[in-house]
DNA sequence: TGTACATCAGTGAACGCGCGTTCACTGATGTAC
DNA sequence: TGTACATCAGTGAACGCGCGTTCACTGATGTAC
């Protein structure tokens, strides 16, 4: 209402401008993001661009942070739009989603599960949205496995250093998830949750970075098939 | 012998030298390669480069497919040296002289499996050398399907337009494979070698990229339990 | 075996370009009395 | 309500730099007779 909160809202306003026309050079230019073609496409020339972001690294780290909460967020919707007893169904809900924001941002997920930048280290605050949609799968297998336990003998057997691994995860998580209330053990929950995880983005990122050119034309079936696969196979 | 095969030679061992010099900058500076200091570093004034690589990308495709046949040399060569007969063994192999590669070469893997270069597409030269892991997988697969024939329900069922691809890959595959000696259906073997594919290249780019730098400190036993969790999930 | 010619690796200067960042500045917006 | 001052967004020029590619050239190596 005030003046002052008119000044800040503008200035906002206009951080939010530049970084959807970063966006806009990310999909055009992989990268290769540029400071002064930004500005200048932002309306302003490019030692303006300072008055908003300290430095070119700033720019890309409040372009990774955003990109980390878009798909999140994402998949946190589809998620939440299945009933929380069909755990099959939010499995695949989280997979469709997080491969339906990569194809329809293909430079921004290539930013975040692609190639590291050169001479650019992820600052400590990427570290927690970064993870969200493990946890959401992580939650997944907990609700899964308190609806429907599974036989002992089913799981391959933790390494004791692993173990350690995922039970300070489990400790410290980034993000709040409640301890699972079936038989089999968190760790060995997590351990599957990680199996899944890492499947989801190898695949999406094959067919993101045009790794299927050649090899798959019927991409819709390809993806569910995989995931249903490996969802059965994992006792989902 | 001749004059001219001498010229030739001194060719070819300054093309090698270019390219170990681009290696290494490669490793320094990720994908921002330079022709300019690549020259520099190899002791050649930037023009004389040209005698050597038509561009930028002539050099780019040539790291790139030497990248391909190296992980792939390196992948059939622990393979092969496991008896045949025990495909576990080999899955195992293959999947370790993957990640071994990567994590010796993180540049050039990220090259051929992160993300794709801007203002770069791949010529189809590099199609076939790329394909060299999956066709491995493959082979492993059949061999296993005829030693052991897996019950007859445990496949999900292939959609036909997906069947249609992968049917395809087998008649026209980019190199040699034999077809399956055992019970379960060619599409259906090589859509679980797809599966294990995804999943080896998703677990070492998350590492070989850090994305596992705040989450799993036992590497070497996260990669095991892994792999051995879906090598034990397909029936391996 | 010697000579005239062709090939081709490597030189050095130049082309036109874009980059991230700094700095002293103008001028509008907001604040305090 | 009016005035003096502080804040801060945006300007424009400059810094020093590196880039890919071209071109006319020199000079050594190889070929043909």
């Amino acid at each position: 209402m005030s003046a002052k909160n008119l000044r800040e809202r503008v200035r906002t306003e206009i951080t939010q401008e530049i970084l959807a026309v970063a966006r806009r050079h990310l999909a055009a230019d992989g990268a290769h993001l540029s400071l002064r073609a930004v500005a200048r496409d932002a309306g302003l020339v490019p030692s303006a661009l300072y008055r908003y972001f300290a430095s070119r690294d700033a720019l890309l780290t409040a372009l990774i942070t955003d990109a980390y909460e878009a798909l999140a967020d994402a998949v946190e919707a589809a998620e939440g739009a299945v009933p929380r007893a069909d755990t099959p169904g939010r499995w695949l809900a989280v997979c469709r989603a997080v491969r339906g924001w990569a194809l329809a941002h293909p430079a921004e997920y290539a930013l975040i599960y692609g190639s590291p930048l050169p001479d650019y280290t992820a600052p400590p605050d990427t570290v927690s949205p970064a993870s969200r949609v493990l946890i959401t799968l992580t939650a997944i297998l907990f609700d899964d496995a308190a609806g429907t336990p599974h036989p002992a003998g089913d799981v391959t057997p933790l390494p004791e250093a692993l173990r350690a691994d995922l039970a300070r995860l489990i400790e410290h998580p980034p993000a709040e998830i409640s301890p699972p209330q079936g038989t089999a053990s968190p760790e060995d929950l997590l351990a599957t949750a990680l199996v899944l995880w890492t499947h989801l983005f190898g695949l999406v990122s094959f067919e993101t970075f045009g790794r299927l050119d050649t090899v798959i034309s019927a991409r819709d079936e390809y993806f569910d098939h995989q995931i249903r696969t490996i969802g059965r196979l994992a006792g989902l």
